[in-house]
DNA sequence: CGCTACTTTGAAAAGCTTCAACCAGTGTGG
DNA sequence: CCACACTGGTTGAAGCTTTTCAAAGTAGCG
């Protein structure tokens, strides 16, 4: 890459800035991260840690996405977590990853050595305290999708993962209450199967069934409209006022 | 209460300091504390916080255990986390609670009003710290539990919360590996439903199908011996070897 | 004694998975 | 260029697991 495609690699301009979890430093201490991170690249369907695995490095997403993904003895799978540009890979104080973690498109990573990462935590309060933050809020997704596993249907459970999808499509674009509601379906049917512990069987009917009922419309595999949101939340079990602006 | 038998209402003979996120303060931040802290209780049944409700404290468990429960609008519910000694209760920079609390037992909370104990962390690194860690360890036994309920089985779900129950009493009572291992299951068919996301019917006939095979034995309704922890582990689906000194 | 809360068990029904066949699009080597 | 394999997706039928509905047993307590 030319240097003239770099501009991204300067704190300044970087791309999550704002939401990672140097969000809150100063301009002196974006000299000191910048003197220690660096830059890993994996290809789509790349591992970067096995479950178990030591991993010396913590990092930031910086462009592209990443799964998390739990396993039992007799290869069962289930997807955890979902790492977004500007969500934080690794954990300070320890350094067995817990999971597989997995390229799910082509990815950027901004890496610190962990030991230098730790230290500088110490220097820079604003760094565990955004963490903390960060943290916080994975929590409350992850209690929140326990839900969804535990006690929906597979219906519900597809319409819910629809209606994130829709959601954060909404939020990024700026769309109108009255704009057609269109997004890509990142995941094959197999992970959609894997993210809701569901097999790809019952994923694949389940999408027709919305489909034949009409709360999706699919163009190609992958796209869909959604022409009433408000209907599509209903058949995911939610309560349409918890969600904002609808 | 007399003031004899309230000892462990100073910091220093407090029964969770070791593990609470004030487990890294020094003798004069605990005189901060001390000075800021109170107490509430509760008892068995009762609702600390309802879901959506505006919680102007944050508390840290004293003694007793408190459940925090998700619910879908139709009325199904999901304990999505078991609050223990020690665990924290409440967000710092969040004051609506987005899952009702309730006193799974007799419960004494260690508590602070919101804006003094965020005022406290600004001036004591070590609270932050410590909430960091814990909240980290809070996301892993998370993201644990969404493998338990996303791809085990009933019979699976149940071993597995009897084997987590069988390990915290061996880690609390020093068992040794050769002496019996037995355990209180502190509740109701109902709860652990609610718990491993099944129906309290189901959990019945899974427990009378592991006692039937001779995996536990029962003492009344609620007492639990395990004779082969290993052999329970396997029907758990997990892996014997990732539990420590078996 | 007769509540009430908790538990157990059975039978039928619903829901999801498993096994299997097949389709569509894409890339590859003869 | 076509045949072939490969990946991802769809659909059907049978079977198994869990839920639902129903009935009845047990323990603690006023």
């Amino acid at each position: 890459m030319g240097s003239f495609t770099n501009d991204w690699k300067k704190c300044k301009n970087c791309p999550i800035r704002h939401r990672a979890f140097c969000s809150r430093c100063e301009p002196d201490e974006f000299a000191k991260l910048e003197s220690l991170k660096y830059y890993r690249t994996y290809n789509a369907g790349q591992t970067v840690v096995w479950a178990g695995d030591k991993m010396n490095f913590v990092a930031s997403v910086v462009t592209g996405t990443a799964t998390l993904r739990e396993t039992l003895i007799d290869g069962r799978t289930l997807m955890v977590g979902l790492l977004l540009p500007a969500d934080f890979l690794g954990r300070p104080g320890r350094s067995i990853s817990p999971y597989e973690v997995t390229a799910n498109t082509d990815l950027v990573l901004c890496c610190f050595r962990r030991n230098a990462f730790e230290k500088m935590m110490e220097e820079m309060p604003h760094i565990g305290r955004r963490l903390l933050e960060m943290s916080l809020d994975e929590l409350d997704a992850a209690r929140e999708w326990m839900l969804i596993l535990g006690r929906k249907s597979a219906r519900e459970k597809i319409a819910s993962l629809l209606v994130a999808l829709a959601q954060r499509k909404k939020a990024l674009h700026q769309i109108g209450p009255n704009d057609r509601l269109n997004f890509h379906l990142p995941l094959t049917r197999e992970s959609v199967a894997d993210y809701l512990g569901l097999t790809l069987e019952t994923v694949c009917r389940q999408i027709s069934a919305l489909k034949r009922d009409r709360l999706i419309e699919i163009e190609g595999k992958r796209d869909i409209i959604v022409p009433d949101l408000t209907a599509l939340i209903r058949e995911a079990g939610d309560d349409v006022g918890s969600y904002p602006s609808i």
